[in-house]
DNA sequence: ACAATAAGCTATAGTGACTTTAGCAATAGG
DNA sequence: CCTATTGCTAAAGTCACTATAGCTTATTGT
């Protein structure tokens, strides 16, 4: 029998988002202790585990909550998990594409800085425009 | 003078994000035509199109308030722009590492995926276990 | 001049994934 | 047995918006 805090500890999540977890229902309520303290299975480790895994992977708890209805139903077919694995996939590669983009532009931004006062502060400078802008959002003005 | 429309289409900001930006004070009060409706000169257009690009470059609106709060007293050093910028930098980097670690965790777990049943599923499979994982968040258990 | 439509207004609530706070009660260790 | 730690609930706060409802103002066409 685990308490809610060893389970925190085991897992790295705080207390109170495994009691946000039970409450927006992808954790099962647990037993209570004769003062009503929350107590815990292996299982329910195994279960936040999970959880936790696939929140660090970036699934949402959404994706989560399906990802869990399919290993609670082992019957049903692995190509659903495959889906929600490559709808992931195909997000992640979306983000890095921007974020290189935008370390890119962040480097020259500050390897451009040379002024001592903001006047000449190519910082604020790119920030103040866009048409030097290598991401791809629209340009501003027509 | 141009409407909250026009500064919207131009900048690719949702009316409802520019009233936003307003109540919490990064946009400036504009003035009002006679019906009360809002109407802003160019230089409300160029704070807008400020805000946006540093948005899409990742800074939260508290270090854009830096920024134009910076810009808005140029005399001061330029060294306080590199600060967050360079801070906005790190944490661009940072995530592009853990978004490349997914990406292979992902990849992994999608082509290892060849069961029909979820019985046989790698990716319920290796969400449930993070002893294979690549990521370096912590281990579960002792 | 007038009707129809588009655009704007305020105020409020909702989103996701938590985090924080307040004010207590239970449990563990010495 | 006392104290420190851990746990409890309920509610509000966070970030950066987004959406809704119900209304008013402005523009466009006839």
């Amino acid at each position: 029998m685990l308490t809610i805090g060893t389970l925190s500890k085991k897992t790295g999540t705080k207390v109170q988002t495994i009691r946000y977890y039970e409450q927006i229902g992808v954790m099962n309520e647990p037993g209570r202790s004769a003062g009503g303290q929350r107590r815990y299975f292996e299982e329910d480790l195994d279960r936040l585990a999970f959880i936790r895994h696939s929140r660090q992977l970036g699934f949402s708890l959404e994706s989560i909550r399906e990802l869990l209805d399919l290993s609670d139903n082992p019957s049903r077919s692995c190509a659903d998990a495959d889906v929600i694995a490559r709808r992931q996939l195909t997000q992640v590669e979306r983000r890095i594409k921007r974020l290189q983009a935008l370390k890119k532009e962040l480097k020259r931004m500050i390897t451009e800085c040379e002024g001592n006062s903001v006047a000449e502060c190519k910082i604020i400078e790119v920030l103040r425009d866009h048409s030097e802008c290598l991401t791809e959002h629209q340009n501003i003005g027509d």
